[in-house]
DNA sequence: TCTAATACCTGTAGTAACTACAGATGCAAG
DNA sequence: CTTGCATCTGTAGTTACTACAGGTATTAGA
């Protein structure tokens, strides 16, 4: 109840911008892609923001963090726009995207053994020859 | 000394392709960007391509799989075109993406357990709320 | 030798998720 | 009322490709 206990009055793109830690032409982007609505505008056509829009933005920004596509964030959105989302829903996206991620992370590693060993063969002496080159140029399927 | 004996005639791009397991557009598309040399042409405009274009091909493409960016393997390609590259540099090269990858692995494996843990809090029932949506929705610093 | 089926050609545009301008206004403080 | 920062729109660039469209070469079979 500190300094969190802020009221969001309405604030123009650079505020919502560094509250989200979210790039001002990021922020333009989400809005022209349909993740966010279009917000009204000032007399000058200057974006004026409110406190749902914080709210939604930071949604977006968390869930890219946690690694999901624009389109899954599009189809969790949507679940909860209309209000038909159950926990089963966003159990299932969640879970299926936490697969997806393991599997990128097992073949990061097999990439980064390789790496090691290819490494490993190698002398790192200032001689004009490389094992590493060597099994680069090797030919496939042998 | 079975199959692998055999000696790479002169071919066209789509056998190019089937040997190198990399696609048609890709490879006129390393050509524009300056890693694979222009080959010369039939009298009818056909890429010619020699046991060369496959060996190098076979490097970009085994390097793209170790997930070498471009602009590495250009990189690559240059010391060894310039003949004056030593097992020193090729292994700086290496040790450094052997290092970004294993970055990746490490914030894809925190992004596991934070979906793992808002996975967990969720009772997956076919009610309409769910706490992983409001996990995702709390301020950022809160 | 003719013809049909492939193979190949160029060039452009689309993908994901932004970022980076350029050039023109709006707005707020002194 | 002016100066300087905030915003505006719209376009183009990024990475590493992929997907056409619309046309020409080459080759295998009849």
């Amino acid at each position: 109840m500190i300094s969190s206990a802020v009221a969001h009055a309405p604030m123009g793109i650079g505020a919502l911008s560094r509250l989200t830690d979210c790039n001002i032409e990021t922020i333009r982007y989400y809005e022209k892609q349909g993740l966010l609505p279009e917000p009204p505008r000032s007399s000058g056509g200057h974006r004026v923001y409110a406190a749902a829009h914080l709210k939604r933005l930071t949604f977006i920004k968390r869930s890219r963090n946690l690694g999901f596509s624009m389109a899954e964030i599009r189809e969790l959105l949507s679940l909860v726009d209309e209000h038909e989302y159950s926990c089963e829903d966003v159990k299932r996206l969640t879970l299926a995207h936490a697969q997806d991620i393991r599997k990128k992370i097992s073949d990061l590693q097999r990439l980064e053994g390789a790496l090691n060993k290819m490494a490993s063969d190698c002398s790192g002496d200032s001689v004009p020859h490389c094992p590493i080159i060597d099994a680069l140029y090797e030919p496939l399927n042998a």
